[in-house]
DNA sequence: CTCATAGTGATTGTCGACAATTAATGGATG
DNA sequence: CATCCATTAATTGTCGACAATCACTATGAG
């Protein structure tokens, strides 16, 4: 199985800061909290049903993650990521990322190389039958870079990524609807990334991973321009 | 004035969660909190006669900052930065520096980088006069880190490596006692450095920071094995 | 009519107390 | 004598209330 959040299936969550930390963080993410929107502590403790202490400590730990923006005395809103911060994460994504990809292939086990090319497999299937579905597609996306990251067996990196960036990164692509398109090429330099990655060539993986975080942020750049134009059409 | 760490003097920092954060960082990072000792809620909320309210938020924030472990109803422990974990630390630092001195040379000023040459003059007087004092050296290494960090002028490496993990290398400084030697080696290549970043070289600079950050972390398992070594002889 | 200002409401920051869980000590038993 | 279990002590998790700060509104002066 292939899954994309560590949610460890959680067998009790044992203490109520940590699960409504949780389920303020998939809030967030599915786009049920409004990018932007203020959030106030009497206002999620009575919705969720718990008192402010925990819910202080949750939010303290959003914050961190960047998901939420405090300011001392005045309250907390969802982070809204702009057009350029989008940007910068996408920077710090092909720094971390290549990383990741170099020590990858260095240290990642067969079984973990074996996994890798199911997710591959499985992300084929659903891209023949149904194009269309370009979410479930995306998913596929952020599981692959998922396991190459933990293939890197960097607990420092494997935090930074796993645990902080990639909730950043399933965010901005609810608020920006970006249902990414781009597949088949996408696919490819998957498939050669691996495939550097078996090969033990550290420094291929490397150079294919970066290139291809790089073209999906040009990709992103494009499709922003594009739709500038079409709104400067619209209102001419 | 070229300063190390972000404590912005504060004027009066608002809030008692933050001031005991900062104050609690600093605390251990100067080894003042030793590594692996336990931290409990109640002695610390005595000795800084706070409640336990504000100090759970900076410990949470400590957490964060991966400066302390927690483990839920047990306590929490100063981190212990084993060898691995240092070496981890390294090569994120590669990764995220490379692609900072990168960023730099496409976007710092020549206000920015007019202080960089600073620093690395400063640097250089006292390297000449007291070359025994490395401690003060180091930290005139990481101020040049700091500041080519901020010259990249995207917030989120800056809040990555200047806000989290820079107060780590501290404490790394001083667990590892390491006041670091190959002085000149570093300075040349500092000084490389920022000469690529003056010419806008940003493939250049990021290839010798990438390099620099190497060659520092190859030194600490030359020295690592060394100190292994005299220990072996020791016991013998 | 605009701007400044004081009052009001709400939200955040802080505190002390109670409940739940864990580690430790001591005793009993095989 | 070692091992297991129960009791106890301490620490963490949670709660509700009070104090401090900020945003908003309405009122008045220029």
């Amino acid at each position: 199985m292939s899954s994309v959040a560590p949610e460890q299936t959680s067998p009790e969550v044992r203490t109520l800061a940590e699960r409504v930390f949780q389920e303020l963080q998939d809030a967030i993410v599915r786009g049920e909290l409004a990018p932007g929107s203020k959030i106030t502590e009497p206002g999620l403790s009575k919705s969720y049903g718990i008192s402010r202490g925990p819910l202080r400590e949750a939010m303290r730990r959003l914050e961190a993650h960047r998901l939420i923006e405090r300011v001392p005395h005045v309250g907390a809103r969802v982070v809204k990521l702009s057009m350029q911060e989008l940007l910068e994460l996408f920077d710090v994504r092909e720094a971390l990322e290549s990383m990741a990809a170099r020590l990858a292939a260095a240290h990642m086990t067969a079984e973990e190389i074996a996994g890798l090319r199911e997710v591959l497999a499985l992300h084929e299937r659903q891209s023949d039958l149904r194009s269309g579905e370009a979410y479930y597609q995306r998913e596929g996306d952020l599981d692959f870079h998922y396991r190459i990251v933990q293939g890197s067996h960097n607990r420092m990196l494997v935090t930074m990524l796993c645990d902080d960036l990639y909730y950043l990164v399933r965010l901005y692509r609810t608020q920006f609807s970006a249902s990414g398109t781009r597949p088949q090429r996408a696919f490819v330099e998957h498939h050669r990334i691996v495939d550097a990655i078996e090969a033990g060539d550290a420094e291929l993986a490397e150079l294919l991973m970066r290139r291809h975080v790089s073209a999906s942020r040009a990709n992103v750049v494009d499709r922003y321009a594009a739709i500038l134009e079409q709104q400067a059409e619209a209102t001419t």
